[in-house]
DNA sequence: CGGGTTTGACCTGCGC
DNA sequence: GCGCAGGTCAAACCCG
């Protein structure tokens, strides 16, 4: 739909600008208040991991992740860090204007379930005639519905990461998945599990960079991460302890690639990249290594238990998004 | 058996 | 109006 390629030099510069330019009006805002508590214009935002070389070091200092206020219906797009060559640049933005496809009108799997409509009546001889009426019965839902459906802020995330799906400290149930143009990947579709919560999400790759992630979170998530309860999950429960105790009210925890940078250059990225750590949410961006081994579940696992390493990456104030101009 | 994934079909919006 | 691309559905399949 909307999702156009653009310059990746010129997508990073224009990101960046626009992040800059809200930094100083959004300043507090957590991780889930930008997923889901934004201005009834914001509708995508995009974040650009501080990890990897996806961003150069040179504009981490002006880099304040931060949503972008774009006031038009799609928000401008990321970019990329010029500083590798394979610097990935994604695309983006659409502001969930499809909304709609098929089904489209029914995010929700409660909602989904709105097959109520007529299914009974006047079903055909034959299965065919039968499954056919079934398909046909979701349009008049979507289009009894208004026209335009409200757009669910969005929220997009570029991840250096060989996995394709991050954990965030959610489960999500992918229930589509689609090739993009000009990308050699696919973009895959997720739905938040729990029944109440209507949250998506899409993941799909940089086709530029192909070890960049691009997960675009949408909607708000209505419940706790399941991971973030106590639960006899080596994981959840080394990620509790990893945020010495403090359980977020939204957890939020993405698996990246470690930098290969100096210990400064991954300070002050990740500084820049305040936004999963203000808010007094403890939203919490993890360094996996690349080594297979700590991909595993139980390796991530024991990562989020290192706060400590987190933590002297990452004050838990947002020193940097507070910076004035 | 329940829950998650795969996949082909369908629907919608948009650009031409 | 048509075609394209994105987004979603849901049956079939897979897996623990």
């Amino acid at each position: 739909m909307m999702m156009k390629m653009e310059d990746p030099m010129e997508s990073l510069t224009s990101f960046s600008e626009s992040l800059f330019a809200t930094s100083n009006q959004q300043q507090q805002l957590g991780f889930m208040e930008l997923l889901g508590i934004s201005g009834s214009h914001q509708e995508e935002y995009y974040f650009s991991s501080p990890f990897g070389s996806m961003l150069p070091s040179s504009t981490t200092n002006g880099f304040t992740p931060s949503m972008t206020t774009s006031s038009s219906p799609a928000a401008e797009v990321l970019n990329n860090g010029p500083a590798t060559p394979n610097s990935s640049s994604v695309s983006s933005v659409s502001s969930g204007g499809n909304g709609g496809g098929g089904g489209g009108g029914a995010p929700n799997d409660h909602e989904q379930t709105t097959t109520h409509c007529d299914k009974s009546v006047g079903l055909g001889d034959d299965e065919e005639e039968q499954h056919d009426k079934t398909k046909k019965l979701l349009k008049p839902k979507k289009t009894s519905e208004k026209k335009k459906k409200e757009r669910e802020p969005k929220f997009a995330f570029m991840t250096k990461s060989e996995v394709d799906h991050l954990e965030d400290g959610y489960r999500w149930r992918k229930y589509g998945q689609k090739a993009v143009k000009n990308s050699p990947f696919p973009r895959s579709y997720y739905r938040c599990t729990s029944a109440s919560c209507n949250v998506k999400k899409r993941v799909e790759r940089s086709f530029t960079d192909h070890s960049i992630v691009v997960t675009t979170y949408e909607g708000q998530h209505t419940h706790h991460s399941p991971l973030m309860m106590p639960r006899p999950s080596p994981l959840a429960s080394g990620y509790s302890q990893g945020v010495s105790g403090r359980i977020p009210a939204s957890g939020f925890s993405l698996q990246l690639q470690t930098l290969a940078l100096p210990p400064d250059h991954q300070r002050q990225q990740f500084n820049n990249f305040a936004p999963l750590n203000c808010g007094g949410y403890n939203s919490i961006i993890h360094t996996v290594a690349n080594e297979p081994s700590l991909r595993s579940p139980a390796s991530s696992a024991s990562i989020r238990g290192d706060y400590g390493l987190l933590q002297d990456m990452v004050p838990i104030t947002m020193n940097i998004i507070k910076d004035e101009p």
